[in-house]
DNA sequence: TGGCGTTTTCCTGGTT
DNA sequence: CAACCAGGAAAACGCC
């Protein structure tokens, strides 16, 4: 699922295959676990979450406690009688609504499908950007459900009604998870202000191409992606940043960006 | 099937 | 000059 087949990569000086992954995770999860397990089959398949079926949904609860060495019984799995979209459309807190602090966890496995269905084996980037062993070796799942542990660790009590928002995966969604993941991303976009919500692209027409796959539009371009993004500000998805040139902000109407959810 | 919200496409004109 | 920014207009698209 992850690994380029070629075995010809630049790798920066700085970075030794001899390097160890922080035990911290290497205990509990481990790259063979992501790339052979139950994830790539489902890959292996070409089964995107958003085609998955209600029984599909348990099935990669079931895997993902396992994972992580947690009790099934931890999770209310009568809140997660969803289907594949309706899961895809789960905001991080509709994932603590209905998990408490481990929809955290939950939250972040789909997203790792996600993103990885989408990026897994394609060309997206330069070779430079992310096909070296150090980014590849710095994809670690598990540090970034620290990272969602620490800064969202919200108890939320769980309300009965899973949020029907339909936030799917909308363009200013897509931005913010870039934001969100720069694990991911190197060097695509960056927090300018993060406590501001304010960004900024730095690689503008490979954030466009990122887009156009993930709509199917190989003819996606910067151009056609900040016209949409100028849309944002009526709705104040988005706020206009004046004179500062491919740079961003986050509105009132975009959600989940912050640190900690208010 | 049709309406609706969102995005895409194209364009004119202005700015850095 | 290239790369952006601002928006109008209209088509395309997916969803309910």
């Amino acid at each position: 699922m992850v690994l380029q087949a070629s075995g010809v990569m630049s790798i920066p000086a700085t970075v030794s295959v001899d390097n160890q992954p922080p035990a911290s995770w290497t205990t509990h999860y481990n790259c063979a676990d992501v790339t052979s397990g139950y994830m790539s089959r489902l890959w292996s398949q070409d089964l995107h979450p958003q085609t998955w079926t209600k029984y599909q949904v348990w099935e990669w609860l079931q895997q993902t406690l396992d994972m992580h060495q947690i009790d099934a019984t931890s999770i209310p799995f009568q809140n997660f009688d969803l289907d594949g979209r309706q899961l895809c459309n789960m905001s991080f807190q509709d994932f603590t609504r209905a998990a408490g602090s481990l929809g955290s966890i939950l939250f972040q496995s789909l997203t790792d499908l996600k993103w990885n269905g989408q990026y897994g084996h394609t060309d997206m980037f330069t070779p430079v950007d992310i096909k070296t062993e150090s980014f590849w070796f710095h994809f670690n799942p598990y540090s970034i459900n620290s990272t969602y542990r620490n800064l969202w660790h919200v108890d939320v009590p769980f309300q009965s009604h899973i949020s029907t928002d339909p936030r799917g995966t909308h363009l200013w969604e897509f931005i913010r998870d870039i934001l969100l993941n720069p694990e991911r991303n190197p060097g695509l976009i960056k927090w300018e202000d993060r406590s501001e919500g304010v960004f900024r692209f730095l690689k503008s027409e490979a954030v466009a191409q990122l887009w156009g796959k993930k709509k199917n539009n190989s003819s996606m371009t910067y151009e056609k992606l900040s016209r949409a993004m100028r849309y944002y500000y009526k709705r104040e998805i988005l706020e206009r940043v004046d004179g500062r040139r491919l740079v961003y902000k986050f509105g009132r109407n975009a959600r989940g960006w912050r640190e900690s959810e208010k």
